[in-house]
DNA sequence: CAGTTGTTTTGACTTAATCAAAACAACCCG
DNA sequence: CGGGTTGTTTTGATTAAGTCAAAACAACTG
């Protein structure tokens, strides 16, 4: 970490975060943050795993509670693919979607097709409350298509 | 084609339907086909559950096998909401959308705001080759609003 | 610095889904 | 209409993903 090519948040910064979202800071929540940052569309597994890495003594019960308490302050979003457990990102409130790629996993960001409001209003809301809108696109990724069989990625 | 969106199916129809897939025609096969134009966003204990009433010999490892080959076969739709199972339907191909509720796990159809193909076309595929797009509306139901607490449905 | 409140750990548990191999049934062909 | 091939289903064990409850603990307030 000595070379500063950081396009991400200090941790400063992240403590801020959690703190104006109404939540304790503590480090396991920083380290949880941080992962994300690093590693978008990481499952609670994964998060734990890197987690460890600093936070030796963090458990995944701590991580499933902190991406829960996240997802419901609106600091990560979640996102169930098929056939993977469900991921996290920290990419909140620009209205992206995702490519999901059914060969190896794979998922990429892409922004929205049509830009703003219209992905998020259905047609007919049947009385319904909308919070957010999330738009999967599945296919097979350049790799898998290329090799006929899934990426290891 | 299978038309899906008829209420009720008859049972030769259905025959019709999983042999023009390629697939053998069996019992808990059609069953299965029965209960989703029956039961739309069934989970597959759901599924089991209902084939279970009618073929009490069907093994769920069955029901699961069937809702996969089905699914790879373009016959049902597979559906992932968060905090829930995966979900089972029969509507497909006519690229409608599901409002989804966060209270109480209620599943309801939209038709497609846009239309056609603009929901289906990401602003950038970054080289995926698409099958299909899935777009979910996640908010509260009607009843959830009103009693503050999930409605049992 | 002590108290309150919310967080994390620990450990057992539930649900959802998958795998492998043997028993079985549908469909094709003569 | 009956045998053979192929695909399906059953059986039983196993894994993966996530949840629950209560005690130990740490962050923030005053």
């Amino acid at each position: 970490m000595a070379t500063g090519t950081d396009s991400h948040t200090h941790p400063d910064a992240l403590k801020s975060t959690i703190r104006g979202s109404g939540l304790k800071v503590t480090a396991p929540r920083v380290a949880v943050l941080e992962v994300l940052q690093h590693a978008p569309h990481s499952s609670a597994e994964q998060v734990f795993a890197e987690v460890r890495k600093t936070l030796s003594g963090t458990s995944a019960q701590a991580v499933y509670g902190i991406l829960a308490s996240f997802t419901g302050a609106g600091l990560v979003r979640r996102f169930d693919p098929p056939n993977s457990p469900a991921l996290f990102e920290c990419r909140v409130g620009d209205n992206h979607h995702h490519l999901s790629c059914v060969g190896c996993g794979l998922v990429q960001d892409v922004d929205c097709v049509i830009g703003e409001a219209p992905c998020l209003t259905p047609s007919d809301d049947s009385g319904f409350t909308i919070y957010s809108a999330e738009v999967t696109f599945n296919g097979l990724c350049r790799t898998c298509q290329a090799t006929g069989s899934p990426a290891t990625g």
